[in-house]
DNA sequence: GCTCTGTGTGAGAACGTTTCCATGTTTTGG
DNA sequence: CCAAAACATGGAAACGTTCTCACACAGAGC
């Protein structure tokens, strides 16, 4: 069925030594020979067996690459990165997607193992078993985390850097003369989401102001939905905040959602910022977000992964991802207090 | 270091041959010969070597897909769906995303024949270029192109019932009593984006009423900034329209955003209609737009990749993705005509 | 003339499966 | 009681690579 090397071997009249030492540009081979296997080569379009070859040499060439849940597109631009700088190593990345928590990436995993993959990139929006890591551990698979931490399971991790971004941009809001801030976020029990939450209380405690329980909005769920509720109940209160902190895009669009609805005006009535500006220019009107800066991602994942292959026993080591952010204008200079009482209107 | 068939049977007390039978379940195994494989399957991990596995069967279990530019989350949900129709006929699904076209997908594809996928499955935003299918049919794997068709080519494809989507679309918004209905939608010269043209013809057609030039803007890309900066075009006509059909959820975010710099409201001064829904319920206010009916999707793919593989020789197959237009009230029943030209307001 | 080194080449043994074939051992049934 | 069928097991040859060895033939140095 296929070209084999045998089958290069008898139309270039040579060895499969010979012409293995010709695609590997390895040892001695003569110009002649080596014009005349390439040529069969070209010719029959030869691909190598992937199979055969990480089989026999036990390097696969492969990294895995596993990601859950990749709704806001976030996912995908890692992996974008991570392919890049995969490439430029000579590796290939080969992903397997994971759709139901708790038996997907099982097997998943199992199936990258089963590859032979050298490493494993995980990206995920979800929390991923431990068992998962455990099978890892056992077939002596190096791994890194992206954008979710799992430093507490012993793998090397990549995680954005959430305190500082949420803290400066909350910080920023402050300095434009906001008071009354909200924060609308995810209530998930994860490094990710208490490092948010922690860069809002800081920003808020470093500027004097008071923490009130009343304006901290903390939803299940990253959806619209649950930040159109969370909106709801903060445009509700007798002192409605000034200026709203969404942990997520998806979030400030329910928030957008609902100031529309109670005809409130952003910037003009009340300032939004959004977090991983995933859609936040996509919005009417654009809002600021804090992006991730995720350019040298794919390198960072790489230089965490190949240090690992190398020196299974060093330390368990973190990289942050910067952040960014990005100013649109939503945020409006308050010079009243309480300039949303005379504006606001019911439904 | 790994374990290993033979690592098995030596545990077992049994030969590799009776390892295998037990492994998959074929053949004469005594019921004690399999309990005590199967404990030592448990208390090593054992974890098949794929790579072997597909060498010697040639059956490599796994499917392709091929995943270009993912932005906006379609090809995910796309992925998802196949993925599980996959699983369920016991394939594996492994992804290659490629970035840069012209050059990634070419690596891909040729990683995918060497890797023996049994099958591939092209989900993508961009042009597939040529040389690919090529491979592929000298490599004699079978493809089916999902989203975008290249049925010229020769590939099986399950495209958007793209014409019938926006036919109906447009139908409904003019059936509300709109008689200027704008058309945003990409310029790309290929089948997904005539069939939305034409849906949109046909309809205006159908309807009697008459396709003003003025109107139609075709714009060179799937981009908010391209969106809004064709709607600034049609809303700085003496005669502007009243309803705006966009070829994509993208497009209709720029849209919107430039009706709110000139205070224009949706629904109540403008309709506006999305397309591919995967943005639509985030924006402020919520917009119709034509879903997909994504559902069914893996099971399509799956059902003309193995027809495929059955018959090499059978032809070309289209199947098609259906529509579903969501109803979220932003197309306003229209009284009375030119209703905008008082409400307008410039910058 | 002989070793030595530098070239060039091919044979063949793995890698971990799958699978066919051979060889037993039991059970069945006439 | 013996042949045939059913059950149970192991040996070993592939699959297409990689890679070590062995071998052959130059020309160089003694």
């Amino acid at each position: 069925m296929s070209v084999t090397m045998e089958g290069i071997a008898k139309a270039a009249g040579v060895s499969v030594a010979t012409v293995g030492r010709v695609l590997h540009n390895s040892g001695y081979v003569s110009a002649q020979a080596r014009a005349r296997v390439e040529q069969a080569v070209r010719a029959l379009g030869y691909i190598p067996n992937q199979n055969a070859r990480a089989l026999k040499s036990r390097r696969s060439g492969l990294i895995g690459n596993l990601v859950m849940q990749n709704l806001n597109g976030l996912s995908y631009r890692i992996t974008n990165s991570v392919l890049r700088a995969a490439e430029r190593r000579g590796y290939q990345l080969v992903t397997m997607q994971s759709a139901e928590l708790g038996k997907d990436e099982f097997r998943a995993v199992q199936s990258f193992i089963s590859l032979g993959v050298e490493g494993l990139v995980i990206t995920s929006d979800p929390l991923v078993p431990e068992t998962c890591f455990a099978m890892l551990k056992q077939a002596g698979i190096p791994a890194v985390a992206v954008e979710r931490g799992y430093l507490e399971q012993g793998i090397d991790s990549l995680t954005v850097a959430d305190f500082a971004g949420v803290y400066d941009a909350v910080l920023r809001i402050v300095q434009k003369g906001h008071r009354r801030i909200a924060l609308v976020a995810s209530a998930v029990e994860h490094s990710v989401e208490k490092e948010r939450l922690e860069g809002y209380r800081a920003a808020l405690r470093d500027s004097g102001l008071p923490e009130d329980p009343a304006l901290m909005e903390l939803v299940p769920d990253y959806t619209a939905a649950f930040g159109q509720r969370a909106a709801a109940r903060l445009f509700s209160l007798a002192d409605p905040p000034t200026a709203v902190f969404c942990g997520a895009d998806t979030l400030a669009a329910g928030v957008l959602q609902l100031l529309m609805k109670q005809r409130l005006r952003v910037p003009e009535d009340v300032s939004v910022v959004g977090y991983d500006d995933v859609l936040s220019r996509l919005f009417a009107p654009p809002i600021d977000s804090v992006a991730l800066a995720l350019e040298g991602t794919g390198e960072q994942v790489m230089e965490l992964l190949l240090r690992r292959m190398q020196q299974p026993d060093a330390p368990v080591m973190q990289k942050n991802i910067g952040t960014l952010y990005q100013d649109r204008g939503t945020v409006l200079m308050k010079h009243r207090d309480h300039s949303l009482e005379g504006g606001k209107q019911h439904e």
